[in-house]
DNA sequence: CTTCGGACCCCTTAAGTAGA
DNA sequence: TCTACTTAAGGGGTCCGAAG
């Protein structure tokens, strides 16, 4: 659903199904989304993920930037307000085995222009689809590395839902990451450069990640480190885990105080999302 | 230190074209 | 298959000032 969308060329889809693999089918209604929305909708997330989905979450653009790790400017602020309207505007009906869900991707949001504080609701139906065995972990550092190179972000995300990534056809990947490239020939090319891109950002994490083209199939081999490793690695011994970071009392709702989830490492929120299991 | 807004301006991307 | 270049359209960094 999040695709790769070139710049100022963002579509109206109306109830179109969106390219998916065997076992998911995705219609969606809305602008076409694009890895920067990804972004936002996973900061979203990560800022709600120690309520009950559907709860209020209250985060500041000031915050949400920060965990993004883009500076807080006017320009910046006006661009987060546009995806999360983004977010909001949009319907989707997705099927996944036993379960089907329909609605946006957030329930809706309350904006104090004054404080640029939010209060981001998603719906709780929701649950079901990041279900242990659903959810996909967020290499956020690897990503970050990535930043404006949507079909290397995109590849990055596509391939970490796999445990053995099985081969695909090049035009297959063209397909699913809803590229806009007239020929499969030219994706190729962009393809290959994506590839390298992701081979070097994860290779950065002490990931491996081995891309090979043969003929019209895309082969990738990855390595990932143990779960304790990343813990042990990432977390840098001063880093308080994340998942204790934005936590508040005020009636439940998780409320990033001013200076929200900071740690005492300072440069540490991308650090604790990669490590942490959300 | 955090939060906020604006001006300025260089940099980057995806897609397309051309040619080796 | 690969590299280099062009184009449209932003992206976002830096600097400045200000307030709490």
């Amino acid at each position: 659903m999040f695709g790769v969308v070139r710049k100022g060329r963002r579509r109206y889809l109306k109830g179109e199904q969106i390219a998916a693999l065997d076992g998911i089918e995705i219609r969606y209604t809305g602008e076409s989304l694009d890895q920067s929305d990804l972004d936002v909708w996973e900061s979203v997330l990560h800022a709600v993920r120690l309520q009950e989905l559907g709860t209020e979450c209250r985060v500041t653009s000031y915050a949400l930037l920060k965990i993004m790790g883009k500076s807080d400017t006017g320009k910046n602020r006006a661009t987060l307000h546009e995806q999360i309207t983004r977010l909001r505007a949009n319907a989707l009906e997705l099927t996944q085995g036993r379960y089907s869900y329909i609605g946006g991707l957030i329930a809706g949001a309350v904006k104090d222009e004054e404080t640029q504080k939010w209060v981001i609701r998603l719906d709780p139906e929701l649950r079901p689809l990041f279900s242990t065995d659903q959810f996909t972990r967020v290499e956020w550092a690897a990503r970050h590395a990535l930043r404006g190179h949507q079909l290397a972000q995109w590849l990055l995300g596509f391939y970490s839902t796999h445990a053995q990534p099985f081969a695909l056809k090049v035009a297959t990947l063209h397909r699913l990451s809803g590229s806009e490239a007239a020929r499969v020939d030219h994706f190729r090319e962009k393809l290959r450069k994506a590839m390298r891109a992701v081979e070097a950002a994860t290779a950065s994490q002490g990931e491996s990640f081995i891309f090979e083209l043969r003929g019209e199939l895309v082969h990738v081999r990855r390595k990932r480190r143990k779960r304790s490793d990343q813990y042990r690695s990432s977390s840098g011994g001063s880093t308080v885990p994340a998942a204790g970071g934005c936590r508040s009392s005020s009636g439940g709702a998780t409320v990033p105080a001013a200076g929200g989830c900071r740690s005492s490492s300072g440069e540490s929120h991308h650090e604790n999302l990669s490590s942490s299991e959300w």
